[in-house]
DNA sequence: CGTTAAGTTGAAGCGTCTCAAGATTGGTGG
DNA sequence: CCACCAATCTTGAGACGCTTCAACTTAACG
């Protein structure tokens, strides 16, 4: 883990022509509406696998909206284990505080090398005071954030080790299809089998084992940054088997 | 658990008169502003324990503010195994949907007696329309639910049990002072032995284990709806353990 | 005081963890 | 293009934590 670079990326990208707006923060408003908001943008950044976006305890002054690529969200505990809070895909927002006077509580870093669009605290409450209708779509985007941490929370306490697996890819590859990514081709997967045994509650070792289960029984093969759906039905009967 | 009976509480409250009024929805704004949201409300409710409130999928039409008493508030796995996602306490926000298209997306049962007060959807809306400072305030309660639940679901994934009950009532306890409830005294906890094991994700029974440990090194004592703290230092340090 | 619900304890089994060795993959330089 | 290296993933064996089932104890309540 790098300390946070942050560089221009080579072509910047306007709002109106954003391929991830309609999932995004922005998605409501007419087109003039947008590009007058994009003019409070305080920029974007290119960052590379690894790098730090946000650390826990952070005074952050932006907040973003991923523009591509992966990015794992965490909180390292007093004793130095790692919880993977959620994996944000493009078009979800991350890093917002609704009190800037404390530090943020969860850390960031790039799986993949990403892109990411910067607003300044202060600009972001400056247009959702114009704009009343960001600031509903604030709403029901910490709503849905909230869901699935509640949906995750449920099964990590609750469930055993081979259906959080399946529960994990399960909405994962659910939120890729919603992304436009073919689910019958070899998928692009930037996530160690760490940072998956971080975000299901279980060591790599075992997580090792209920993936090779998996992957003999022809459901799903994720090794070496590749994934590949044997059986995605299948894959959702172990997700909702009420057996377990 | 029963089916939902609410009826009119005895003495009905107002707003400016409310005593957690401070912790809750309604902090901001002077005592004009508050009377006249006041009028908007659908009215306070009396429940008894064991009620439910609502269940998950139910098409709500009203948010509630707890005035008095416990709520559990959980989700039911398809294997039929309960995760308790949080303990709501007088003042805390609940049944709160960003859109009201689908269901919602977890249950609420009365742990205690209670009292609610009562918002319609539609009267809720109206009120953050005419008064910024609630949507505000909404955005900050959204947020604190939401860090509270990475909390529970890093600890839940990544702590041992021992240490998980020691978080669980360390973080209980923090929000009961707020209350200003006296800690050296002997409390009623009206949260079931099961309640607590699905909250932090064990077995009922190795509740008992890891309780009655605690109970033994005198730090603190839950059994039959009655809670007794020895030594709150000492729950401190097992829930903040870094060897753990 | 008797009944019922709630909590405790023991023993055995299973799921997950730990430690350690070995295999596979992707990247790099010869 | 191949050989080698480092990183990632796999597998085995043993230990430990948590679960299960069942019997027992304690507290609450009429």
């Amino acid at each position: 883990m790098s300390r946070t670079i942050k560089i221009k990326p080579a072509t910047p990208v306007n709002c109106v022509d954003c391929e991830v707006r309609k999932l995004a923060w922005f998605e409501p408003g007419s087109e003039t509406d947008i590009s007058r908001r994009q003019a409070l943008r305080s920029g974007q950044y290119a960052m590379s696998a690894g790098e730090v976006i946000y650390q826990e305890g952070d005074h952050q002054r932006e907040i973003y909206t991923l523009r591509k690529g992966w990015v794992v969200r965490y909180k390292i505990l007093a004793g130095g284990q790692r919880q993977v809070l959620n994996v944000a895909l493009p078009g979800d927002f991350i890093g917002f505080r609704s009190s800037s006077q404390e530090g943020i509580d969860h850390s960031a870093v790039a799986a993949s090398d990403i892109e990411l669009c910067a607003f300044s605290q202060s600009n972001a409450q400056q247009l959702m005071q114009s704009d009343p209708s960001l600031m509903l779509r604030l709403i029901e985007i910490q709503d849905s954030q909230a869901q699935a941490c509640r949906t995750r929370l449920a099964y990590v306490g609750q469930a055993p080790a081979k259906q959080r697996l399946a529960m994990f890819f399960s909405d994962l590859l659910q939120r890729l299809e919603q992304r436009g990514i073919d689910l019958s081709e070899m998928i692009q997967l930037p996530l160690t089998r760490e940072d998956i045994a971080d975000a299901i509650g279980v060591t790599p070792v075992h997580m090792s084992r209920i993936s090779s289960e998996l992957r003999k029984e022809n459901i799903i093969d994720c090794r070496y940054g590749k994934l590949m759906i044997g059986n995605l039905e299948r894959l959702k009967e172990i997700a909702d088997d009420d057996s377990a």
